[in-house]
DNA sequence: GGCATATGTAAGTCTCGACTTACATGCTTC
DNA sequence: GAAGCATGTAAGTCGAGACTTACATATGCC
């Protein structure tokens, strides 16, 4: 894992109002009015949050027609299990720097 | 683990420049100067970016003198291990509601 | 048709965090 | 005492991200 996809996931999952967001679907997959409305946000505002979430993988968005026939786009959880720790932190920046210096001994194909 | 707590971890390994300080003292503990150079980063950013890594409780520093007479304030990790997962995510944000509400059943004193 | 509810997005504001420059201070060593 | 290197902090700039208001569009129901 590069520093860059930690980095998404952390930013992403570093902020208390998509904390919340993520606990919130925890529970099962919602669609956003609902999820809105749940939380108390305004909706445009959720969906910059959902967007940032989805972009870093941790939650899925997919729209659907419901028994009505309306439209409404539900999002629920990616699996994920991150762990965060020296180590993990010091292997994804190493990992960046694979290649970027000229030729790093000891780390053939 | 409060979501204020949990919240101030992830901001604070949530930024590429603190994740590369962490990945730097990883090694070793070093002492602000040398770090800042190594890290091709002025002084005074990374003392802001240690600072918010000291109060997430990630790193620790303390103030000590060298042979020579030199006060040097050297930085080393502290030990953490984080679980980052739906589970400790809506646990963390769950935490906050206790006492907040009106009395939720089931978790007496 | 009119009201409610849903998805989307455009555009603007505004605050906070990141970052720089600059300075004060203390201790060596020459 | 001047040079070099260290710790601190004050003050100001700047941009990104958070957030709001507003609008366009589609469907179901009375």
């Amino acid at each position: 894992m590069t520093s860059e996809e930690l980095l998404a996931v952390l930013a992403a999952v570093g902020h208390a109002q998509r904390l919340r967001v993520i606990a919130e679907i925890a529970g099962g997959r919602m669609y956003v009015s609902e999820l809105a409305r749940s939380l108390g946000m305004s909706r445009p505002l959720l969906y910059m949050h959902l967007d940032r979430l989805e972009k870093a993988g941790l939650v899925v968005g997919s729209l659907e027609l419901s028994t009505s026939g309306k439209a409404l786009k539900y999002f629920e959880l990616a699996p994920f299990d991150l762990r965060v720790n020296a180590e993990t932190i010091a292997a994804a920046v190493a990992a960046d720097a694979e290649g970027t210096v000229s030729d790093v001994k000891g780390t053939p194909t």
